[in-house]
DNA sequence: GGCATGGGGCTTTAGC
DNA sequence: GCTAAAGCCCCATGCC
């Protein structure tokens, strides 16, 4: 009966906790999420695809084309610098 | 084979489209969640919280919920452990 | 007063608690290290690399050529399969 | 200076070689540490101790470590959130 | 505006 | 081989 935030007459502590709620039920979603998508990663899988390729095609997919293309001619160049094939 | 935009008969680049097409979709609606909770921090922020101090209770009431579960069991532990069934 | 595994009466807990307490050690060795780590890539940003290309490399490096050259190649394909380019 | 590969005049291929290789030998040792975390359990195991049980409470004194820090400081947190300055 | 820190997601490895 | 857990990487935020 002494908790802190959850009295009447404490509005601050209850607004605080109001904040908190939502945004761990936000948190719960959002892990919903994360459990459909290894879900569909599974289902990819079963149907034999190769889950690794596909969540490398995600990534890229997702990133600017300059962008990776750039990181990999400055890994090239630093390849040649060393000596490396 | 370079069927470009997926014709009929290339089921597996359509399958394949199809997961992806999912994935990327619970992405969009991951990101969509993400910026919920940092709308209802900067709600918070609004009223006068400490939105790090938030972000620090939220994180410790997760990991808090998890330590009760890991006492008990590391109770159990110890006892086996040693011999003490 | 319940203190398992201090007293010289008992020979199991006291060799448990060797085994902990070894294993504990190189815990902290190996964050050392990973700090080490840490430093020379700090290093070589502070030259001017790119860090994240030299990480690639290194992961490269540690990894089976063929293994790579097998991934690549199933990216490839998956792509053209979806008609990214 | 004798590097096949790479010519005394590449002094940024060179450094960058070093940085690579330092790294390499870190990640040696590294694993060699994990090696050794390894033959211990292994150790324990020959004992006649549940090696699970060990990895676990390991783990968890790890984190009560952390638990006690991060104790301390939500009591302060939750009186400054609250107002109670 | 760069830097350090922390949180989230991804990858990989260990165990069943 | 699959699932769970640990380490690593990246990004977003706060600080200097």
């Amino acid at each position: 009966m002494n908790d802190i935030g959850h009295n009447s007459d404490n509005a601050t502590g209850n607004e605080l906790k109001q904040f908190i709620e939502r945004i761990e039920r936000l948190h719960e979603e959002r892990k919903a999420i994360a459990d459909d998508i290894k879900e569909i990663y599974g289902e990819a899988k079963g149907r034999g695809f190769d889950v690794k390729a596909i969540k490398h095609i995600v990534s890229l997919r997702s990133k600017d084309a300059n962008a990776v293309q750039e990181f990999e001619a400055i890994v090239e160049l630093y390849k040649s610098s060393i000596g490396m094939a």
